[in-house]
RNA sequence: GCAAAGCAAUCGGUUG
């Protein structure tokens, strides 16, 4: 079952959403984690309506399947429909990841009022539940409380570290961010990836580069990141051969690209870029009008939405 | 107990 299941979320993962549905038809036995891992697969790739099926019309269906749910519903920005899977979730029972998705859901959508109230109800705090709090308030501008909450915490771990972080380099505090990567007892790639950006936010482009070659590994996050701290230091040959000598780039790594060129007054590399991208996303068609209206290019960012209309791609 | 599922942190365009 251990077996199946793992094969299922592996599909799943990588898009075969069909081939995920024929092993769970195949499974002689299944569990909890089953049925979840199908769920999750459903979510994942929208179809909520086959998630809702599966989590109503079986007695397999647990706290995990009910919480998948509603957080796809969340997400989807179907408040209402969140809040009924929730409440339907009495019976089974809530546990704290049930509440964590709850209260993210309102920091995500809601008013303060309703989190607020979320805030109140929920029955007992985990390390997500910590972090979760920490972010809400930065965000907040509370940078003071997000710092008492970090300090009070039972619990942290890289996220919570990460996330404090972060709170800081929002709230303009740069060295203080540094201080806290400093003083991280554990990094992971995200950390390293988070200080990178944030050396880079704050101009300091030999920090961001120090970063970068002293991380243990890198993804395409980094290079992505690696690439804009370059062209914000006005160094388009260094963001260049980055992203020429990168061996794996995504539509970001295109976008990245286009838009640094155009801040740099390098609009016609940034067009050339762009005819190089192989499959011409949204993400990208957008980036390459607005890097010609800012450049004062009305009349061909006029066009370009035209071809993007005629090339069958629909404005988001 | 271990291994497979759901909740929190990082990169680009649009809005602020």
């Amino acid at each position: 079952v251990v077996t199946y299941t793992a094969m299922l979320s592996a599909y799943a993962k990588k898009g075969h959403l069909e081939d995920a549905r024929r092993i769970f038809e195949k499974m002689p036995q299944t569990n909890g984690f089953t049925w979840s891992s199908m769920v999750t697969a459903y979510t994942t790739h929208g179809v909520i309506d086959q998630a809702k099926l599966l989590c109503e019309n079986t007695p397999a269906s647990n706290v995990v399947t009910w919480t998948t749910l509603f957080q796809a519903y969340a997400h989807n920005g179907h408040l209402e429909l969140a809040k009924l899977t929730f409440d339907r979730m009495a019976g089974i029972g809530r546990d704290i990841a049930s509440w964590n998705a709850m209260f993210q859901m309102y920091a995500d959508h809601g008013h303060s009022g309703m989190l607020q109230e979320i805030f109140q109800r929920i029955p007992c705090w985990n390390v997500v539940t910590w972090t979760a709090m920490i972010v809400v308030n930065a965000q907040d501008g509370g940078l003071d409380s997000a710092q008492r909450l970090f300090d009070g915490s039972v619990e942290r771990n890289v996220i919570t570290w990460t996330a404090m972080m972060v709170a800081y380099s929002q709230n303009l505090r740069p060295e203080e961010a540094y201080s806290v990567f400093e003083k991280m007892p554990h990094r992971n790639l995200y950390s390293w990836n988070t200080a990178l950006t944030v050396y880079a936010q704050n101009g300091d482009l030999s920090l961001a580069k120090d970063a970068f070659d002293s991380m243990p590994e890198h993804d395409v996050v980094s290079t992505n990141a690696m690439i804009a701290a370059f062209f914000a230091g006005g160094e388009s040959l260094a963001a260049q051969e980055i992203f020429d000598s990168s061996p794996a780039i995504n539509s970001v790594s295109w976008s990245a690209m286009i838009s640094g060129y155009a801040q740099n007054a390098q609009l016609e590399l940034a067009n050339r870029t762009f005819h190089r991208i192989p499959r011409k996303d949204v993400l990208a068609w957008s980036t390459i009008i607005a890097a010609n209206a800012h450049s004062g290019h009305c009349a061909a960012a006029i066009a370009f939405f035209q071809s993007m209309m005629l090339a069958g791609e629909t404005p988001d």
